[in-house]
DNA sequence: ACTGCCTGTCATTCC
DNA sequence: GTGGAATGACAGGCA
């Protein structure tokens, strides 16, 4: 058996920082922690500490009784379990016996047999390295480490042995990790993990389960995965793949091209500027805190800089809204919300019916409907509406549009024509046209709204929820105009999806009823011609009764031999089928009683 | 000019 | 009390 050489060197903090890390990967990977700077991890590592001192003193009362109950118990070849002792006589042997079994069962067992070192000697020696200042520093939580020397021992290194013998008694096995948390083993066994993983590649058998997180989240980057396992704690890959693995992403496979030869010593700088360049370019005041969710917060700032609302572009172009002058008095005699129930936020875009001289080319006649109209409840906000609004409105569209909508404005309207004449002109099916003309009568209403520079798409005005809305509006200082007009729109919008929902309803009613006529229509003809055929049946029967009647009278003969005579008697039977001969007379006299 | 249809809007009721 | 849906009634536009 192997003979453990314990050095008489001591373990630099490197090699301490080393198996740390080792083992944390196997212990930890797992869990994902939000951790970034080694102040936290210390703590964590004094907490840990002090739950394994904790967890050591119950352990060691475990091993105790274990091995209390362990010289009162042999192993049963056959089965495998241990058995109380029988004979307390043949102890010897016996004791003999279990711990041959015990050998072939568990080579840890053996190399602690065989290692001269009593578990009182290891404490003995876990006690002068370490002062009681540090006692947490002998018995590292690496106790499932994936290597122990067991590996070396009596089995291959691929051997998923890693897992516990169920048969070992666990005070073995906490031996053993007494053992292992001597610097010097602590060296040995960072040897061995090197060399599994430079043999397994990446932590082949445990490192995947334990740690599913990033050689898998970053391929292409095993180098740099690798490199990490050796200079990166693993709660900071756990914390990025956890934290920022989603957002970052998209970046990582550059990043991992851009990669630059990380060091030996892991610096949070360097990793932040490693993956977050662009980050670290913008926020560059300051190092960056460690802290993931200032950083989510950061990251949340950075991305709610770049987009921008379209309608946030059109609505709060210069002069739109804080120009402070007068808003001209729009009066609109027709409404148009913009939606219906099938309308897409397309159909409302603003524009669309603006001929290309600046002006508006409202259709169903509304430029001379603009000439006035009767006020309504619009009377607030529609006086009367300047030429000016029609010049400045339809510049401040057709600046407001891009190059591209523009060109597509040109090219459905090629010529001065308002683009609802065009439509008008040539529509193949009635259908279209209405559907044209609808479209074009959704532009009014945002005509409207940008009339008074009101800062909302019609699309948002009418389809907001109420609290969404209201909040938008007290987001916006608006006068009175444009508060009438953008609750006007807000209410026509509604109104006009309700009398088309309600229209539509009414027409589908109407079909339903249409088809229900046609049903009871059907269902009528079909009673009616069963009641025919049952009509025609009854009679049938009833000509067969009374010939079978006939028949039957005719058979009666009273006691001189003679037929009865009809006038006379009458065959009545009852329910049972029983037939009486019941003279008519004594009937009608029964019948008068 | 008349008519029927479609659509938007208003007024009202109800939830 | 408010917001919104539902609906009848009315008006305007169009074919």
């Amino acid at each position: 058996m192997m003979e453990i050489e314990l050095p008489k060197m001591h373990p630099s903090q490197q090699d301490m920082e080393l198996i740390d890390i080792l083992w944390r990967q196997d212990v930890d990977l797992g869990a994902g922690r939000e951790v970034f700077d080694f102040s936290y991890r210390q703590k964590e590592v004094e907490l840990r500490r002090q739950r394994e001192q904790e967890e050591e003193k119950r352990q060691q009362h475990l091993r105790e009784q274990e091995k209390a109950l362990l010289a009162q118990l042999q192993l049963d070849e056959e089965t495998g379990e241990f058995v109380p002792r029988s004979l307390p006589a043949s102890g010897t042997l016996t004791q003999t016996n279990t711990t041959n079994g015990e050998i072939a069962q568990n080579g840890a067992f053996a190399a602690q047999e065989g290692d001269a070192l009593s578990f009182d000697e290891c404490m003995q020696l876990l006690a002068e390295t370490f002062p009681l200042d540090e006692p947490a520093e002998s018995a590292p939580p690496c106790l499932d480490v994936s290597v122990p020397p067991t590996t070396d021992l009596m089995m291959p290194a691929d051997t998923p042995a890693f897992t516990q013998n169920p048969l070992l008694p666990g005070s073995l096995d906490q031996a053993w990790m007494e053992l292992l948390s001597l610097p010097e083993l602590q060296q040995c066994l960072n040897m061995q993990m090197q060399e599994t993983l430079n043999m397994d590649g990446f932590m082949k058998p445990s490192g995947e389960a334990q740690n599913p997180s990033y050689s898998q989240y970053l391929p292409g980057m095993d180098h740099l995965s690798s490199v990490q396992t050796e200079v990166c704690p693993p709660e900071y890959i756990n914390t990025y793949d956890g934290s920022f693995n989603n957002m970052v992403s998209p970046n990582l496979s550059q990043m991992s091209l851009n990669v630059p030869d990380v060091g030996a010593e892991f610096r949070p700088e360097e990793f932040n500027e490693l993956f977050y360049p662009e980050m670290e370019a913008k926020v560059n005041s300051g190092p960056l805190t460690s802290d993931g969710g200032n950083m989510v917060s950061q990251l949340a700032e950075t991305a709610s800089d770049s987009p921008v609302n379209p309608m946030d572009l059109q609505s709060f172009s210069p002069g739109n809204l804080s120009s402070g002058k007068p808003e001209p008095i729009v009066e609109f005699p027709d409404s148009d919300s913009g939606l219906s129930l099938d309308s897409s936020p397309h159909m409302s875009s603003p524009g669309k019916s603006l001929n290309e001289d600046g002006s508006f080319g409202f259709s169903d006649s509304d430029s001379e409907e603009m000439d006035g109209s009767p006020g309504g409840t619009e009377s607030d906000y529609t006086e009367i509406f300047p030429l000016v609004y029609l010049n400045d409105g339809a510049q401040t569209s057709l600046s407001d549009k891009s190059p591209a909508e523009q060109q597509e404005m040109k090219a459905k309207n090629p010529k001065t024509e308002p683009v609802e004449a065009s439509g008008y002109s040539k529509p193949p099916f009635t259908k279209d046209k209405q559907k044209k003309r609808s479209e074009a009568r959704l532009s009014r209403d945002e005509q409207r709204a940008k009339a008074l520079q009101i800062p909302f798409t019609v699309d948002m005005i009418i389809n907001l929820p109420v609290d969404d809305f209201n909040e938008m509006m007290s987001k916006h200082q608006l006068n009175e105009a444009q508060l009438a007009l953008v609750r006007d729109i807000r209410r026509w919008g509604k109104n006009k999806v309700a009398a088309q929902n309600c229209r539509k309803r009414k027409l589908e009613n109407i079909v339903g009823l249409e088809y229900e006529l046609d049903s009871l229509r059907e269902e009528k003809e079909r009673l009616k011609k069963e009641k025919s055929e049952r009509s025609t049946s009854l009679r049938e029967m009833k000509q067969q009764l009374s010939t079978l009647y006939q028949e039957v009278f005719g058979m009666l003969r009273d006691e001189h031999g003679k037929p009865f005579s009809p006038n006379e008697y009458s065959l009545q039977h009852t329910a049972d089928g029983t037939v009486f001969l019941v003279p008519r007379l004594k009937k009608t006299l029964v019948k008068n009683n």
